[in-house]
DNA sequence: CACGGCGATGACAGCGCTGTCAACGAAAGG
DNA sequence: CCTTTCGTTGACAGCGCTGTCATCGCCGTG
C-alpha cells in the first residue's frame, strides 16, 4: 500500500518514464495509443505525481497560494473556494496562507511562503492587496499574482475587482428613491480602499440630487458588528436622526438594525437600513437586509483563472472587473410620513 | 534576486551542506560555534529550505493537511486558524483542503491528496470524520491523523472532542430552571453524529426531570438557517406550542428567532430561544442567544498539537476532549406566567 | 605509546520527477 | 537511390535537500 511512482506507470505501460512524464504533461508528439496505454496504467494504479517532485525538478509547482490576512469569516470562505474551484478545474492546488505583519515584516511573510512552497503565482486579498511594499517586492521577484479589489489602479499589475463606488451610489439612490432625504452613513475600516470608494459613491449620490452632505450623519467603523451598533447608536440618538442608515458592509447594518431594536425603532417603518456584501448575516437578521450582492466567489474564481491563464500563455496576467446587484429586502422602505 | 539554497549557505557559513542541514533540523553533534555560523549565514541571505526538496529526500514534508467538507463558514474559518496557529509554532505549513464525493470517491479524493501533498500527517474534521470508509483507508495507509468529532469513539484512532450531550443536558437544564416544561428541540443534520448526542443530551435533561418527551415537539433540521426557520414555523403554529425552543446550533435558532418575529412572537418574553456553538450569529441577532460555546479554535488547535507531538515522538497521537461553556445572553428568559 | 571510542564534519547517493538532447525509423524530397 | 526532415521515444543529468557512511582528530585507557 506504497505511494506509486513515474516509474511503475513506465513499467506498467512498457515505456520509458519521460513518456509517462509527456502524456501527464499534455506534451504533444506522443502516439495516441501510446497515450493511451499510459493512462490506463496510470488509471490502474492510482497513480498520483508527487507535486514535490515536479516542483523540485520543473518549472511548475502545481501550486497557487491564497494570501489573506483578517477579513470576514464569511468573505474568506467564499475567496477561497472560489479559488479552489478554478484550481480543481486545472488540477492545481491552493494553498491558504494567512498573512501577519505590515510593510517589511508582510513582505518577508509572503516571500518565505512563496521560497518554500514554490508556489507559481499569487491571489492577493485585501486588504493585502492594497500593500504597495508587498506589491513592488512581488513585482520585483517577477512572480506572476492578480491582486483582488486593490486602491492602486494605475499601478500596472493585473487585478480583478467590482465597481465599489458605483455601487454605493446605486445603493444611495435607491434610498433617495424611496424618500429618504437625511440618510446616515457608516464608513468601513480605514485601511481598506473600498471604505473611501463607497464613502465616495455615497457623496455622488448626494450630489446628483442636490441633498447636502452633512457631515453629522457620517460615522465611522470597522467593518465590524460592534462598530455599526456603536455608529448605529450614535446616529440614531442625533437630535435630527436619519430616516435611513447605509452601512458599509452587513456586519455594521446588523448593529444598525441591534441599535434600533434597543432604542424601539421599527425597521422598515421608521427607519431603512442598507447593507453592503450579502453575506449570509444578510438573510438571517430580521427584517433581512437590502444590500449590494458582492461576488466575492467570483472575484476569487476569475482572480484565480487570470492567473492560470497566464502561467499557461507566458503572458501577463489580464483584467476583470465584476457586476455588482442590487439586493432588496424588507429593510428599506418609504420613511414614516 | 533568486531563490537561496543551502549551497549558498554552506558556502557562506564555510562548512559543508551536511552541516547546514544538521542545523536546520536541529540534529546533534555540531559545534556551538559552528551552528551559530550557520544560523548567521542563513538569516543573512534570507535563506528558506525548500519544502519539496525536503519531502522528496526526507521523511518528513513539514506539510499537515486539514480536510473539511461542508461546514459552516465560521466554524470552517475557525478550525483553520487554530490549525495555522499551531503548525506556525513548530515552523510546518497547513494544507487545507475541502472534499468532496462520499465512501470511496472521498477517499480516492483524500488519499490522492497524501500521495501529492506528501503530507506527514492529517487532521480530520466533521462531518468526514464520520466516514468509516476514510477512517479505515487511513488506518490501513499508515499516516498519522488526529479525528475532530469523531462519532466512534470505539474507534482505536485518536480524537478531539467536546461533551455534546452534556452541553445539550445542561442547556436543557438551563431552560428547564427557568420555568419551562415545553420545550421544543430542533434537531442537527442527520449526517452529523453531534445530531444524535444533542438529542440525546436534550432527552436526558427532560428525562432527569421527570418531563414527558413529545414527539411534536422535536422537528428535524439541517444546521442551515432555512430549515431552523421552517422548524421554527412549524413549532410556534402548533396547537399547544411550546415556551421555549433549543436548535442545535444557531443558524437554526436564529431561523426560530425570525419564524417568531414573524407571528410577533416576543423573545423572550413569550419564547426563549436556545442555539449552540456560539458562532458570530450568535452575538449579531436580537435577542442575542443563549448558546454553548463551542471551542472549534482549540479543537483544531489541539488536534493539530497532538498530531506533531506523535510525528515528533514516533508515538500514536493522543487524545483529548475540551471543554464546553453555557453562555446566558438576552434569549432565554421565564416563560410568560 | 598504541589502540579503541567518540564527537564533529563531509562526500555522495538518490528521492521522483522534468528538461535536454540523442537515437531511430518512416515519410518526403531530389 | 540516398538524403533530409519530422514525429516518436528513451537515456540521462540534475532540481535542493536528507540519509548513510566514511573520515578525521582528539580523548582516555591498558
Amino acid at each position: 500500500m506504497t505511494r506509486k511512482t513515474i516509474h511503475d506507470v513506465a513499467r506498467a505501460a512498457g515505456v520509458a518514464i519521460k513518456t509517462v512524464s509527456r502524456v501527464l504533461n499534455d506534451e504533444p508528439n506522443v502516439r495516441p495509443e501510446t497515450r493511451a496505454r499510459v493512462l490506463a496504467a496510470a488509471e490502474m494504479l492510482q497513480f498520483q505525481p508527487s507535486l514535490s517532485a515536479r516542483s523540485l525538478a520543473g518549472r511548475r509547482s502545481y501550486l497557487i497560494g491564497l494570501v489573506y490576512e483578517n477579513p470576514s469569516a464569511n468573505y474568506l470562505v467564499e475567496l477561497q473556494h472560489g479559488a479552489m474551484a478554478r484550481c480543481r478545474q486545472e488540477k492545481f492546488r491552493l494553498f491558504v496562507h494567512q498573512c501577519s505583519g505590515r510593510g517589511e515584516e508582510l513582505t518577508r511573510d509572503v516571500i518565505g511562503l512563496i521560497d518554500q512552497t514554490h508556489v507559481d503565482g499569487l491571489v492577493v486579498s485585501p486588504p493585502l492587496s492594497e500593500s504597495a511594499h508587498l506589491i513592488e517586492a512581488l513585482d520585483q521577484r517577477g512572480l506572476p499574482f492578480v491582486r483582488i479589489a486593490p486602491n492602486d489602479l494605475k499601478h500596472v499589475s493585473p487585478y480583478v475587482d467590482m465597481d465599489d463606488e458605483g455601487a454605493a451610489r446605486e445603493m444611495t439612490e435607491h434610498l433617495i428613491e424611496c424618500g429618504h432625504r437625511r440618510i446616515g452613513f457608516i464608513i468601513g475600516h480605514p485601511n481598506h480602499f473600498a471604505s473611501s470608494l463607497r464613502l465616495r459613491g455615497f457623496r455622488a449620490a448626494l450630489e446628483r440630487h442636490q441633498i447636502a452632505f452633512d457631515p453629522a450623519c457620517v460615522k465611522q467603523g470597522y467593518f465590524v458588528f460592534e462598530s455599526g451598533l456603536e455608529a448605529g447608536r450614535e446616529l440614531l440618538t442625533l437630535p435630527d436622526p436619519p430616516t435611513a442608515v447605509f452601512a458599509s458592509n452587513d456586519d455594521m447594518a446588523a448593529g444598525v438594525l441591534l441599535a434600533a431594536h434597543e432604542l424601539a425603532i421599527p425597521v422598515p417603518q421608521r427607519l431603512s437600513v442598507a447593507g453592503f456584501d450579502d453575506t449570509y448575516i444578510a438573510r438571517i437578521v430580521w427584517p433581512r437586509l437590502t444590500t449590494v450582492h458582492q461576488p466575492s466567489y467570483d472575484l476569487a474564481f476569475s482572480a484565480t483563472d487570470l492567473l492560470l491563464q497566464s502561467l499557461k500563455s507566458g503572458d501577463a496576467p489580464k483584467t476583470a472587473r465584476l457586476p455588482y446587484k442590487l439586493i432588496r429586502r424588507e429593510s428599506t422602505a418609504p420613511p414614516a410620513p
